[in-house]
DNA sequence: TCCTAAGCGGATCAATTTATCCACTTAGTG
DNA sequence: CACTAAGTGGATAAATTGATCCGCTTAGGA
């Protein structure tokens, strides 16, 4: 709830919470949003009452998470702005946003579980929407993409390079790049199909299909919270 | 464990086996892979000991559902390979298998945490890659497609497909099919843009990102179990 | 240095989940 | 129809999880 308490946390009281955040992380990309508040405070070192005090419940915890993921992907949309050419513009932030969410395994619980509804996270959500957009219209009016493209199409390109990534991480680390070119060679983004990022072998296919998997967390762990 | 019995089940129990199965498929796709055997039963109108009678614990419900989404992986590729022309024939699956991606809901639960070291499970994986290999072959000899595609292509589609439709499933139904088109166009399957299938609108996308969700099921659900 | 508001940890309890067992019912063969 | 192997359901034991509470410790201002 608490999205940021107003008298700033004692030093140490600060710390455990970096650490209880970063400890999260690094439980929720293993394990999914099965993880426990118990079990995250025995990997941090710290005594259970120490996370309940700071974190309510582990949505809490998953929507502290979630801001901060949300500031990277702003950052990056400013970044890619200072582009004067509109078309590098939008191709570097699809490319950073899509290396981004290929290395941060425990990203797409975050975004899947995140609570929505606040009123910071609906100004940060409208913000980036706006530094999309303009994205988008740049690109669009520079004749640099196909004219039918949209922001969706931007977040659609997420969903499609994490989907990828997440199934291939351990397998072929660099997979996901082969299908961010196809894909912006699909929307008219790309000329030529660029240097050959070769798609799996035989052996690597087989271990991404079924990927792996933990219960719990509608996964498909979807639908239920909404 | 037991794939199939090989005394055949009395009439009765065949038919409430099936009533649990098709009752844990809904359940699933609604709130993914936190169901419980005991709500299975409950939603079933049967006792838990029924279930736990024919399936001792959710993942062999699982692993018996997965065999049955299989054979329709199958039955598809099969399907597909009757068509003359090759590029017709890998058009076909790939549209095919993502249009039913798109509908059962359930299908990414599913895949995700099916155990995947049985031996009839590894025939049946051992029998579609056969077949897709043959479709992919065929349509690249044909010239119909760019010359580095490859069966994982087809997979990876199927995923970046699936993360699309799902998050879009309530939402803007057929949305799928704008990247279905995107991903043929970039693979080369396919050379004009198409009928515009247009993008989301603002709201739409608004309520897809970041998606809904349930927590239990490594959704990130990922990782874990392997 | 002293004092206290703030923080800590983990024993403990409530709630939920998982799974078993067994007295009762029924399909379906002879 | 009668008999029995097969199946049924749900009360309940065991295990796991979620969350609280409170006596002890400590940061950091006066």
């Amino acid at each position: 709830m608490t999205p940021e308490p107003q008298r700033p946390l004692r030093a140490d009281a600060e710390r455990n919470r970096q650490l209880i955040m970063r400890t999260a992380e690094r439980l929720i990309a293993r394990r999914g949003p099965a993880v426990t508040l118990n079990e995250i405070a025995r990997a941090a070192g710290v005594g259970v009452g120490t996370v309940y005090r700071r974190f309510p419940d582990l949505q809490a915890l998953i929507d502290a998470l979630f801001t901060e993921r949300f500031t990277t992907f702003l950052r990056l949309a400013a970044a890619a702005g200072q582009h004067v050419d509109p078309a590098q513009a939008l191709r570097q932030y699809l490319l950073d946003a899509a290396q981004w969410r290929s290395e941060d395994r425990a990203l797409d619980t975050i975004l899947a579980h995140a609570g929505t509804d606040t009123k910071p996270i609906a100004r940060m959500r409208d913000e980036l929407g706006r530094h999309v957009d303009g994205l988008v219209r740049a690109a669009v009016t520079a004749g640099a993409v196909r004219e039918d493209f949209a922001s969706a199409d931007v977040y659609a390109f997420l969903h499609m390079i994490g989907a990828v990534a997440d199934r291939t991480h351990d397998i072929a680390p660099g997979a996901w790049r082969r299908y961010a070119e196809v894909l912006l060679l699909g929307f008219g983004l790309q000329r030529s199909p660029a240097a050959h990022t070769s798609a799996m072998t035989e052996e690597q296919i087989r271990r991404t299909w079924p990927e792996p998997a933990t219960r719990r967390s509608a996964d498909p762990g979807r639908a239920g919270r909404a």
